[in-house]
DNA sequence: CTGAAAGCGCTTACAG
DNA sequence: CTGAAAGCGCTTACAG
C-alpha cells in the first residue's frame, strides 16, 4: 500500500499562511473570522483534502458526540426493532451511534467493549441486555462516573443509572392468564437460558399466576432450554410424552415458541386444538423453516425502547444540570394470533 | 448528575510517585520495569480505578486497533449471516469492530459516518452495498490514503482498494437457467432497487439469459419493486393478472420473492404447481406471516465473506509492506427447495 | 531500569 | 478579527 500521511490542521494553516486558531475558527463556524479569511481558508481546506481528526477534537473537547450501543449477539433477529429504533433515534438527534456486538454472553468481551467505548471513544453508552454475569461490566460502570449511560433490561440496584426495564412479570402473568381464560388447567413452561434476568422474571410470572389459580404444576412441567434456542424443540418433545401431556404451553420467548411449535406438529398433533402455545416478544420474524400458525404471543416495545434510549442519553448530555435518573418500566401487550385455543380437554 | 472528573495517567503517576513514562511502561506491558514498581503502580491503578484514554493513545500511535462496518439498514434481517461473519472474525483478531448504521440509501448519511470513523477513530472500514449514489462516498474514501478498507458488493473501478464482490450475474443466469430445465418459458423478473448495482447485475443476468435460450419477453414480464420488498406482492398481482400469464418468476432477493409466493397463494393460485418463483440471497428468516412453502434460491456465501473481510483488514493492518489488494467474487449456488416445478403448460 | 521532554492534532482562553 | 501559547491524555526516543 500507499505510504500513509494524513493531512492536518497544521497543514492548512501554512498553505493558507494563517494561525492554527483561524483554520480551528472556520472548521468550527465561528463567527469572529472575516469572509474572505474563511473563504480562503475553505478553499485550502478542500484543495488539500483536509478532514478534522476526531479522536483529537474529543480529546480535546471532552465530547465525541458519539453514542454506544452494545448488545450480545447483533445477528439475533430478535433485534430487528430495537435496532430500528436505536437507527431512528440517532438520525433524530447529532449523535453519532455506534454498534457494538458481543457473541454469546461473554461478559469479558462486553467489558472490553464497555472499557473501549466508555474512554474516549462515546460520550454515552447504552447497554442491553440481562445476563447475570454482567456484573463486572456494571461495577465497572458504577465507577466510572465520566459517562452518562442507560441499562435495558437490567436492574442492578446499586447501580444509578438510567433504567428502561420491561414488564416481564406482568407481561408473563398475561400470558399465562390468557391461557386460563381459555379453560386450560394444565399448562407448562418452556424457559430460556437461565442465566438472564428476563428468565427468571417470566419464570416468577408463570410460577405466581399458577399458583394463585390453585392450579399444580406437574411433574416435567418446568423445562429449561440450554443456550440454543432449538433445544426448544426437544423439549417440547419432553412435553408431550408425558403422561400427564399439558394442553398449553407457555414459552419464554418467540424463537423458543416457533421450535415448540414444529415439535406438535412433528409429533402429528395440531396447534393449538391438541395444545395451545404462547411466546414472549411478538418477534415477526423467523426461520423459513417455521410453518405453523402465527404465534399467539406477548409484546415488548421495542422499538420505543431503542428510540427512547437514545433520546434519553441525547438529552443528558446536552442538558447535564437539568439531568434527571430514569427508571422506566414498559408495559407489555397480549397479542392474540392463532396458537392458543380453547382447551377441549380435562 | 455528578460533576465528571476521569482519573487521568497523571493522577496514577502522582500518587505512586513515578513518572507517566513508567506508568504508561506498565500499562503496555513494556519489559523494562522493575518487578516491585510495575506492582506499585498496578495497585495504584487498581485503587484509582483508572483506565488509559482510548482517544488520546490512539493519537500519539496513530494506530486505533479498531474496524468499522458500514451498512445500510443494518435491522434488515438480510443481514443475518454477514453480521455473524463480522462477529466471529471479530472475534478472531484483535481488533475491536463497531457497526454503523445508515438508514435507507442516504449517502450523505454514509459520508458522514465514513468521514467520522476515518478519521482517527479506525484503522479500516469495511463498507457493504452497492448503492450507486454512494459515489461520493467512494471518491472522498479514494483521496484518503491513511485508511484501508474493503468494500463488498461494490466494483468502482477507479477505486483501487480491497473488494470482495459476488457473482450477481452468473447467480441469475443459474436461477433463470434452473427455471428453463424445468421447462418454463415464460419467465418473469421482478427486481429490487433500482438505484443498486446488484438489481443491474441481477437484471442482465436475466435478460442474457432469456435472450441466450431465444426466449421472448412478453410486455410487461420485467416489474421494477419500489424502495419497499412489500411492493414485490403488488408487482407479483400485476404478473398474475397478465394475459400471458408467466409460468416462473425470478425475483431479485428472497424478501420480494416471499411477498411474490403470498401474492399467488392469496390469488387461489399454487406454487409451484401454477406458478414457480426463484428468489436470490437464500435468506433463512423471513417475516412471520409468510406460509408459503421453502424458497428455491440462489446463495452468496456471506458469513464467509463478512468473516474474510475482517481478516483481510486486520491482516494488512498488521503487515502493511506485505499487503496486496485483494479482489475477490464469490460465487453463488443454487439452492433447490420448494417453490420451483415442472411446467405444466405450454 | 527510570524520568524529562517533545509531540500526536486539535481547541480555547488570552492578548492584541 | 487574528495569532501565540497552553493544554487535552497519552507514548516514545533520548539521556542518564
Amino acid at each position: 500500500m500507499e505510504t500513509r500521511k494524513t493531512v492536518s490542521i497544521k497543514d492548512v494553516a501554512r498553505t493558507a499562511n494563517v494561525s492554527l486558531a483561524t483554520v480551528s475558527r472556520v472548521i468550527n463556524n465561528s463567527e469572529n473570522v472575516k469572509p474572505e479569511m474563511r473563504e480562503l481558508v475553505q478553499n485550502t481546506i478542500r484543495e488539500l483534502g483536509y478532514s478534522p481528526n476526531h479522536a483529537a477534537r474529543s480529546l480535546v473537547k471532552r465530547k465525541t458526540n458519539c453514542i454506544g450501543v452494545v448488545v450480545n449477539n447483533l445477528h439475533d433477529p430478535f433485534f430487528y426493532d430495537l435496532i430500528k429504533g436505536f437507527e431512528h433515534g440517532a438520525q433524530q438527534t447529532k449523535y453519532n451511534v455506534i454498534f457494538c456486538s458481543v457473541l454469546g454472553g461473554d461478559a469479558d468481551s462486553k467489558e472490553n467493549y464497555v472499557k473501549y467505548l466508555t474512554n474516549g471513544v462515546v460520550d454515552g453508552v447504552v447497554l442491553y441486555g440481562s445476563y447475570l454475569n454482567d456484573r463486572k461490566v456494571l461495577d465497572y460502570l458504577k465507577e466510572s462516573n465520566h459517562v452518562d449511560y442507560v441499562m435495558i433490561e437490567n436492574d442492578v440496584r446499586e447501580c444509578s443509572c438510567n433504567k428502561l426495564l420491561i414488564d416481564n412479570y406482568g407481561g408473563s402473568k398475561k400470558a399465562v392468564e390468557h391461557l386460563m381464560q381459555r379453560g386450560h388447567k394444565k399448562i407448562a413452561h418452556i424457559c430460556g437460558n437461565p442465566n438472564k434476568k428476563v428468565t427468571q422474571e417470566r419464570m416468577n410470572g408463570y410460577l405466581d399466576c399458577i399458583r394463585d389459580a390453585g392450579l399444580e404444576i406437574k411433574e416435567g412441567y418446568i423445562q429449561y432450554t440450554s443456550t440454543d434456542y432449538c433445544s426448544g424443540y426437544d423439549k417440547m418433545k419432553m412435553l408431550i410424552s408425558l403422561d400427564n401431556r399439558p394442553s398449553a404451553v407457555f414459552c419464554s420467548d418467540d424463537a423458543i415458541a416457533s421450535f415448540a411449535v414444529r415439535a406438535v406438529m412433528d409429533s402429528g398433533l395440531r396447534v393449538p386444538e391438541d395444545v395451545s402455545i404462547i411466546g414472549f416478544d411478538n418477534q415477526r420474524i423467523l426461520p423459513d423453516g417455521y410453518r405453523g400458525p402465527l404465534i399467539t404471543s406477548v409484546e415488548q416495545p421495542l422499538y420505543q425502547i431503542g428510540q427512547d434510549s437514545i433520546h434519553i442519553l441525547a438529552e443528558q448530555l446536552e442538558y447535564p444540570e437539568e439531568a434527571k435518573l430514569i427508571r422506566h418500566v414498559y408495559e407489555t401487550k397480549l397479542i392474540e394470533k392463532e396458537t392458543v385455543g380453547y382447551c377441549g380437554g380435562i
